[in-house]
DNA sequence: CGGTGGATTGACGGTTGTCAACTTGCGTGG
DNA sequence: CCACGCAAGTTGACAACCGTCAATCCACCG
């Protein structure tokens, strides 16, 4: 197995407090795995059994109510954590939305490892504080943004992160989401965000090359579609 | 001072797994507090400098948008805790519904307190990740539920924590909420809310023998209103 | 008894969801 | 290499729901 000083996010997980020899224990207890594309790692309402770090790619924690519709909750990617540790069940499920890898423990061993090495708690603890901030800031679009706002703001979201970022030139990148999961993460459907797209194409502010791939034109533009958020 | 082991929330807030001694060393850094029916405690934006357990009342979180419009992202009760420790900035504001008496603690001495005594740390813990459970299956209601599932899921909430649970009788409580505040909960409108209220009422479902008071008559039909969730 | 603020009601319009048709892109197999 | 088929995305028509604006009602208080 590959030791966790190798580690993609050896940095920036929640591991990256422990000291050498603790870490060492920590890796004995995980194992990598990958997870394509569609597959669940967790499922909504199962007890909790695993926890992990993601390594590479992206999945969304998602929930599917009664009438059919899918809501994402969130998207994690490398260096996030997953899972519900301390014995509670998962209200989500896990999803790849690409083909990703992941470093899982089981729920109970990772439980007990935390709860002697308390820097690992202390790094959870202030990732979870931060995810409940973004959470909650979240839930402040989906309650307030019209459809417009929210394909504007997602768009500048994904921008910063995905795009090769040279200094001026239009930005351009290639969406990690297909519209069915931009509509499920936005709380819209995904008739409302292709108009929307096509509204900002329309209006000079974007262009779209192919399917999954945009190109912003006018950024000063498109923030100004955000209503200052 | 009040001694914590006379606490009204002693087995419930995040220091109830406290040893004594520890609990005597946190009570002398604590201060008891008054907040007034719409007071703040804590401002949006402002740099955390407090933090602590809610003893009485009500209080909620609140951002304000640009737009003039609020959105209410939670509500805490006694036990619950308030505040973000380690040293991030408040993201939203903490104002009293009713006149609140709140245990609080400077956020630079709590975090220090903390990082030394385990058990509370892993309580606050506990409690975040509940709270981020919580927080995801409100984004769940605000994404995808209705005004009218809304105001029925609030009402039924409501009905669980404050009702005067005699056996089978019909519900009869106080809400502590204004329709104002209700709307900012549910991310409606104060006319909305009035109008699925005024729904409720007339399908027989509901009573409202005052402004604030609510009896659930048929409380099968109230919850077939939530959409199953 | 009037005033004030919260709550209710009504009329109306805009935004978004729904349903359906259509187009586009892409991979597969002949 | 082309043709086909399928899934994803786009577009249009329409309706429902909810927000907006305005008028009114009601409880509470001086």
């Amino acid at each position: 197995m590959n030791a966790c000083t190798q580690c993609a996010v050896r940095d920036k997980a929640i591991c990256h407090s422990l000291p050498e020899e603790s870490l060492e224990e920590l890796n004995r207890l995980g194992r990598h795995q990958i997870v394509k594309k569609g597959q669940a790692l967790v499922w909504q309402g199962d007890e909790s059994l695993l926890v992990g770090n993601v390594l590479e790619g992206a999945l969304k924690l998602s929930v599917s109510s009664a009438d059919g519709r899918d809501q994402t909750l969130g998207i994690v990617l490398p260096s996030d954590f997953i899972g519900r540790p301390f014995g509670a069940t998962s209200m989500h499920s896990v999803i790849a939305l690409t083909d990703s890898r992941v470093c899982t423990f089981s729920r109970s061993a990772f439980d007990t490892f935390a709860q002697d090495h308390q820097p690992l708690e202390h790094g959870l603890l202030e990732r979870t504080l931060t995810d409940l901030d973004r959470a909650r800031q979240w839930m402040m679009m989906l309650a307030r943004k019209s459809a417009g706002e929210r394909v504007a703001i997602f768009l500048l979201h994904i921008a910063k992160r995905h795009s090769s970022d040279k200094s001026d030139g239009p930005l351009r990148f290639e969406l990690p989401l297909s519209r069915q999961d931009m509509a499920d993460l936005l709380g819209l459907t995904i008739e409302t965000v292709s108009r929307q797209i096509t509204r900002l194409r329309d209006d000079g502010i974007i262009t779209t090359p192919s399917r999954r791939a945009i190109v912003i034109l006018d950024q000063d533009a498109l923030e100004a579609c955000t209503g200052e958020c």
